[in-house]
DNA sequence: GACCAGGACCATT
DNA sequence: AATGGTCATGGT
């Protein structure tokens, strides 16, 4: 079970074989909100028509992660949670914007018995505070980066609406217009926010499911990664990405798991 | 205490 | 085009 805000909305969700379970706070006569998030209408099977034949790696992917969906998230949201990102682990970005949230986010309303929630504070919101406001949320470091993607973010000086419209490689310059927005970062906004189906974000784990899967497990460097995954993955090479990413960090898991 | 975490940036080669 | 140091903070 999972709860959450989505479109500044609480929301649980319980996945169930080939359904969504949703409760809200109010009766609503339309989840398109929620259908846009979760991406319901994407037919994985075509996804997965699209990955390349013969791929062992990835068809053990499919199977690990059966029904695994990529989110359409809040442009904004997706954006400042990666900048806080960048050397965290997934846990502690979480209690990042966690703090973020419960100080500087909006309350929404819960059922009776649900604990506080809020929402994942603004652009305009974030550019009032000072760094010290932002290190105090224990962002170290990237409290600068933060606030200047809020900056640029809430004066327009980086369109996000705009950024749809464009062709991956101009969305990703504009993104990285902003400081500690590099190529990795960019690719993560736009695969996660906006849903550019060949965004191929590489990070330390899809790295290293990359140089172990397709490089016999040599050290591959960052630049080479990318030009293979870009010619080997095809034109649903975001999905691609995240079914490697989840599938070598739920093996990793077990491994730690049965250590014990 | 060393080492690493969904990196970016800067200087150097 | 690639490598190395640095940045803050917390977990193992």
């Amino acid at each position: 079970m999972w709860r959450g805000v989505v479109s500044g909305r609480w929301v649980e969700l319980a996945s169930r074989p080939n359904e969504v379970i949703a409760r809200a706070v109010e009766s609503q006569r339309d989840w398109s909100w929620l259908e846009e998030y979760l991406q319901l209408r994407v037919d994985l099977a075509e996804v997965f028509a699209e990955f390349p034949a013969n791929d062992p790696h990835l068809e053990q992917a499919i199977k690990t992660c059966r029904g695994m969906r990529l989110l359409k998230q809040d442009h904004w949201e997706c954006l400042a949670s990666f900048i806080l990102s960048s050397t965290k682990q997934i846990v502690q970005i979480q209690q990042i914007t966690n703090l973020l949230r419960s100080r500087y986010g909006e309350r929404v309303k819960v059922p009776n018995g649900c604990g506080d929630t809020f929402t994942f504070p603004q652009a305009e919101k974030i550019v009032s505070l000072t760094e010290t406001d932002l290190r105090g949320c224990k962002m170290g470091f990237r409290a600068p980066y933060l606030h200047d993607a809020a900056r640029k973010v809430a004066s327009g000086e980086v369109d996000l609406k705009r950024i749809a419209t464009l062709p991956l490689v101009d969305a990703q310059a504009e993104l990285m217009k902003i400081n500690g927005v590099g190529e990795k970062i960019a690719e993560c906004v736009l695969l996660y926010g906006y849903g550019f189906p060949t965004a191929f974000p590489v990070d330390v784990w899809v790295a290293r499911a990359l140089s172990e899967f397709y490089f016999k497990g040599r050290k591959v460097a960052l630049p080479k990664l990318r030009r293979f995954a870009a010619k080997h993955f095809g034109c649903q090479a975001g999905y691609a990405q995240q079914y490697l990413f989840q599938h070598i960090r739920l093996r990793e898991k077990r491994m730690k798991a049965s250590e014990t």
